[in-house]
DNA sequence: GCGGCTCCCGCAAACGTTCGCACGACTATC
DNA sequence: GATAGTCGTGCGAACGTTTGCGGGAGCCGC
């Protein structure tokens, strides 16, 4: 450790373990045990190998370890793109979402894949779970591959999804309750005396689906002429110019809008603002999520707040209940409305 | 495939491939290259076994093949925690890199697996490149570990960095070059008449440390008293304290804030206005990174420009050269001043 | 001095692939 | 009809681990 020149010059790199035996005159297996703690070793033996190992740089072949023990220690986290032929996975809220995973996942020991898909072709999710690679899988989104989810999930456990619960579907799902979210959102907008609304985003995902039929349940309560959805993209320098144009050309004709995320309702506070028209004044605007940037913003954003260390939590936990073999129900998660300046 | 019952009681799955052999009457060599597409094996019996495989759902496991040819197609993507204990990736620069890494990778057939580490244990990097999982590896950021990296990088060759390169360091370095960045954000500021100026960021990651020391020029040059530097955690929201009160204390002496990042700026946009101080009026603010929020926040942000897509694809590039053997330098790509209203 | 016990350790068979080599069958050549 | 040449396939040894099982060495008690 300290010596003088013992540590100019490196002892050779060992590459497997019987080249480690070999030197420690023990055989493999003895090696083996020894690195992995094993009490059956000698206690000095172990500690022998285990500092010859140190010495020359030796570390386990994981890919043999993990064939051989069939088990992986690693979970996909995949992102699906479907809607999006973006080919960017942008979205501050999957980022969010994906950060707190790496957390949870790395302080449970599991090593964590990501793939984001382009699922075009009919096997892909089979491809990735049937890998070999991977204990177990989490989906983020469900973009419009509900089916081809479901398909997989019917025979394959270990696997949770982010996104919107459905009716008929047996995948184990965590998410917001997206509807009462969208609900939620355009009730405070009626409550604030707001008539002239219309929803921003693409309806395709099943997450924003449900936010946007939520939305259309309040305005229909309130007896108002129905919801319209505006599609746009999610994110991406498109969407910046989608948005833009549908504010230009029908912005003077709302006072409210239901945005899909706060990066819409980002990129919407800017537009109206070019456009000459005062938020909260002229028109008020929510987003989804609440994201930290929503309490940043000019003026601040008024947003349904999705808990994303939460889920990402309960993802796990499901999943961890999985893998042990256990049973483990979706979840949705009850939204909370965070009402700053902007509505 | 659209048979009438076939597809209802699908044929049991196959788990690998000498059980295909059997069922094929082949031998498992045949089934191995039968599946590669080998020309060796007949036409016919090579679609057949494709067949026969697409009809058992069989899928070549991963590990074997892998452990193996010894080739994993796998890169690693690591994020060091060094000076941010807080164990979240969160900043948006880095999450927006990951995705485009994600991008790229996927492209090139590689598999990416994500680590986000707390690097006290002294082997982490070693742990990681020595694992026998890994293709090569992908460092962003250098945090405070610019020596560990340094250490591994002399004996493992497909590394490469994101961050800042420094003098007598061998490690493969891709980044912007952030002295002449945070430089172009103080002369910007000091050609517009601002005198009293500050620095917000923690300067103990090696960029940062480049971009006060940029600003530090430009303020030298002109004449003007030292800049401080006010370090500040990088997200979270002990960021957003953290910058609220820095602001708070020393906002009403200064006219300009040279910032480390967009996001630092976003927030110190929004402790201005709470503190009743005018951008640019009272005083001017530039960001660092010009992440797409950027150009979204009110005032918005003059920001010095990182090109992240291009960032990530030069890390690839580099990445793929020392995979194929050669050798690939360091890059310091030229920033650019992205002016808008808030400076 | 012999049986039985405990304590360490080695042997060898897996895990599921890939690939060099050898070998059998079949056509072409004289 | 024997020989060379081509084509397609099988045999078996790797890749680097882990682990059930068996067995040798040492100790104890009778």
């Amino acid at each position: 450790m300290d010596g003088d020149n013992e540590s100019e010059q490196p002892p050779a790199r060992v590459r497997n373990i019987v080249e480690l035996a070999r030197i420690a005159g023990v055989s493999a297996s003895t090696v083996s045990r020894a690195l992995a703690g094993n009490p059956l070793i000698k206690a000095n033996t172990r500690e022998r190998i285990q500092a010859l190992a140190e010495k020359h740089g030796f570390r386990l072949n994981q890919m043999a370890s993990k064939l051989r023990t069939r088990e992986t220690r690693a979970i996909g986290v995949v992102v699906p793109l479907g809607h999006e032929r973006r080919q960017h996975i942008s979205d501050p809220f999957f980022m969010t979402m994906l950060g707190h995973l790496a957390d949870g996942l790395t302080e449970s020991g599991y090593d964590l894949m990501l793939s984001r898909v382009l699922p075009d072709t009919p096997g892909w999710l089979d491809d990735i779970v049937d890998s070999g690679l991977l204990d177990g899988v989490l989906i983020i989104g469900q973009s419009d591959q509900l089916d081809a989810i479901e398909h997989v999930a019917q025979r394959y456990r270990p696997l949770v999804v982010w996104g919107q619960q459905t009716p008929g579907y047996q995948q184990c799902t965590i998410g917001s309750d997206n509807h009462a979210g969208g609900r939620l959102a355009a009730r405070h907008l009626i409550a604030s005396g707001r008539t002239r609304l219309a929803f921003l985003g693409d309806i395709r995902p099943p997450e924003i689906a449900a936010r946007f039929a939520g939305a259309s349940t309040a305005v229909q309560e309130a007896g108002l002429p129905a919801l319209e959805a505006l599609p746009v993209h999610l994110s991406g320098e498109q969407a910046q110019e989608d948005i833009a144009t549908r504010i230009r050309r029908i912005g003077r004709t709302l006072d409210g809008i239901v945005c899909a995320s706060d990066v819409i309702a980002m990129t919407a506070l800017r537009a109206l603002t070019d456009e000459g028209l005062a938020v909260p004044q002229d028109i008020a605007v929510t987003g989804f999520d609440d994201l930290p940037i929503a309490a940043q913003t000019v003026p601040r954003l008024t947003s349904v707040r999705q808990d994303i260390a939460q889920g990402a939590g309960l993802m796990i936990a499901a999943l961890a209940a999985r893998l042990r073999g256990e049973d483990s129900p979706s979840v949705q998660m009850t939204p909370e409305l965070v009402v700053r300046d902007s509505a």
